[in-house]
Formats: C-alpha cells, structure tokens, sequence
DNA sequence: AAGTGGTCTAGACCACGGC
DNA sequence: CCGTGGTCTAGACCACTTC
C-alpha cells in the first residue's frame, strides 16, 4: 500500500467536505487526530490543511482549530502578461510609442488610489503598446519621481516604462482591479476603435514598503480576454 | 540573534534578486548550500524556495537546479464572490430572478468552451440577481444534464442555479475569462442600463473529472470592479 | 550515474488566543 | 492556563532529469 502523502490528503479532505461528512462551519479533527488516522506524520497533515487554508476551503486558527468555511468564495489566479511577451508570443512584432509626457498633479482618482497629497506632481506617461504596427492596449502611467528620481531623467520615448520600472526600482506590494470602460474620444483615436466601445481596463498600483511607486490604467482592445490558470 | 525562518529567507532571496545579485536566468546555489549559508535546515530553505517559485519568480527543477525566471510575469490571485454574499455585505437584500428556462442545444460557442457534440442539448437558464431590488448582474448558464440529471427537475426559480449546483454537483476543475462587452437590447433591459454601456463579462466552466458541468456568462452592472487580494 | 529538488518522519519548541 | 496550529530540525528516501 502506497503511504499516505499530503496530495491524498487534500484529495480525501476536499471530498469529506463535498460531501458534507464535515459540513461547513465544521469544526475538522486536529492535526494529531488525523495523523493518526492517515497513518502519517504531523507535519504531513499540516501541508495539506495549510494549502486546502490557502485555496480558501478551510480556515485554521490557533486554538481554536480548523474549520471548514462557510461559503468558499471561489478563487482563481490571473497571470498578467508581460505585454511585450503577449505580443510576440502572437507572433507579432512588438512596438511602444510614447504620446504624452508631463509632470504634473494628477487627478484625485490617482492621488487617492497611490495615497500621495493632492498638490504632489508626478511624472505623467501615456503610451501604447502595438503588435505589427497596430494599437494592442492603450497605457496611462503616473510613476512618484520623489521614490524614483531617475525617471526624471528616462528617455520613455525609447524605454517602455514598465519595463524601466522592473529594473529600477523595487516594489514589495501591488494591487490590481478590473472593470469595463467604453471608449472616449481619445480612447478610440489612440486605439482605432469606435466611440463607445467596451474595453477591458485595468488598475495597477504599486509600494515599496508603503511608499507609492507607481499607478498605471490599461485599456485593452476590444475583445482582449484576461485568462486564469 | 533570531533564528533564520523560511520567511526571512524568502525576503533575503527577493532583495539578492531585484538588486541583481542573481541576475534573471541565472542558477542560485542549491537547497543544501542556501542552508548552510543560512545555518538552517533543508527544509526550510525548500519551503522559501517553493513558496517563491509558486509566486514565479523562481523555476525549479531537479537535477538542474533553481533559476530566477526571466521575465517574471506578476500573478494576482482574484476572489470571485459569492452574488448573494457580495451583495448582502453592501446591506443590501438579495434576490433572484429567473428570466428563461430551456432544453436546447446551445450556440457554438458554448458547446466549444464545455467541449460537448454540437448537437447535445442542454439546460439553458437566465437569471438576474438583484440588490434591493435592483439589477446587479445577469447570468446566463448552461447546464450538462447528462452530467447533472436532477438539474432538469428542479425549480430554479426558487433556487439560485450557483448555490444549487454547489450543492448537488462535485467538481474538480474550472476556467475563468474576463472581458468586456457593449450591453445590447437584451442585457440592457435585463439590468436596466443604456444599450452600449460598457459591462464587466466573466466567463466560468467548470469541469468534474473531464467531464462537463455548466458554463455560465456573467454580466456585470457598468462601473463594477472586480479586485485581486 | 549522479545531482537536484520533493517529500516524509519524529520530535521539538513556540506563539497565539480561547478559556 | 493550555490546546491548537506554526515552524524548525536532522535525517532519510525517493523521483526526476540532465549528463
């Protein structure tokens, strides 16, 4: 008989949970009890309950124990695609053209999303990113010059920003939403689509350690997907 | 002096990577040097290791040892909520409302994304959920009946396609996209917004063991934003 | 064939947080 | 206080993959 390993254990877990031997809200027996019954190491049960914790499907505190969670709001994990990369990997030759720069105080929206004072000005970068010449997302970037003093100093009409960024300067935290926006006058003559179409946008905004680095909007083309794994 | 623990290790890695001390592609030492260096054991020199290739920054591989990817494409895990929960937690009350019920074979598209013959026919429902009343998103799903049999006798305009399926079938496997979408005169009367607006569309289907169960489209309410952790 | 990561064990100590 | 999970250790064997 094969020994029990902390891949059959999540395995047996998740389906004790499916089927409600351990319903939600349940309290599940302790890392000891089920080492036991699994015939395996403590530190084994603890892999698996940790990593099934991780996906959302049980929660564990000190003390109290491990319980199964009430409603498993599903999780996924999105892979941001290095543009440069999705674009290539088309098969399509990659292009990046700078349109706006300017250092300036940013709108509220970008103040309040990066946390920095209203009157502080930042360095603003618009530009889009092409595959074979032709628009494939529309990039609107304010990056805090006072965490990255060289960006001053940055030929952007040469260097894709984001690509700057990762080489020069640390981040330690991001945090990303989605939404749908329909394109305005300058969305649509930037990307070559019509007035009012639906693009996929997203919000990046990045820390070093609490400290603002930058906060960039992605508007993709119309009918761009974003995947999970 | 503190002993070296997993985490401190995983920032000593981060920090050796953004300042270039390994530069991408480049092999790091092995697990048993990393803990000698770090006077600590094996173990826990892996548990750094794998947590930071489960992130991407790393790739590992037996025999061939621990690099630091090249192009590290940033990951972000997203919570899709629970309609009845997201909702309740704005204060507001829930509800459901069903707007179709069908056995029929479905479009192209959908026996594609399931990977069912063209010809098989499915439970087709269209729901709304609504908070206080008001539309908060529609949803348009098919269920395999073959997959899932008491589907067809069961009332959904009492119960919430989700919150059923979650309950009376097993999966093992999904696959989420995201996109955006012009509201057309149907989605646009369904959730009472004008025809063109801009909506959030995530598709999900998910799978038991290869087997087909639902594929189910989402639309959001225009301005929805859906937020990694 | 040999080196590397992947996993498991048995035991230990610790930190948190219900009680 | 003291039970629970969180982590670490030292050693072991195994699986994979490159050589």
């Amino acid at each position: 008989m094969k020994r029990t390993s902390f891949q059959d254990i999540k395995v047996e877990v998740r389906s004790r949970i499916a089927v409600r031997q351990w319903p939600p809200g349940e309290l599940i027996p302790n890392e000891q009890e089920l080492a036991t019954e699994f015939s395996c190491s403590r530190a084994t049960v603890n892999r698996a309950l940790r990593e099934l914790a991780e996906a959302g499907l049980l929660e564990r505190r000190r003390k109290a124990g491990t319980r199964v969670v009430v409603n498993p709001a599903s999780k996924a994990t999105l892979v941001i695609p290095i543009m440069r990369q999705e674009i290539e990997n088309c098969g399509q030759i990659y292009g990046y053209k700078l349109i706006l720069r300017e250092h300036t105080a940013p709108p509220i929206s970008v103040t309040r999303a990066m946390g920095v004072p209203t009157d502080q000005r930042l360095l603003h970068l618009i530009s889009v990113h092409t595959g074979n010449a032709k628009p494939f997302a529309l990039e609107d970037r304010w990056i805090n010059t006072i965490q990255v003093p060289s960006a001053q100093t940055t030929d952007f009409g040469q260097y894709n920003a984001n690509e700057w960024l990762v080489q020069n300067a640390a981040y330690s935290h991001g945090d990303i939403t989605f939404t749908a926006s329909n394109a305005g006058d300058f969305e649509s003559e930037q990307l070559g689509i019509d007035v009012g179409s639906a693009m996929l946008v997203m919000d990046r905004s990045t820390w070093d350690n609490g400290s603002p680095i930058t906060s960039v909007r992605i508007y993709y083309l119309p009918g761009y997907r974003m995947q999970t794994i």
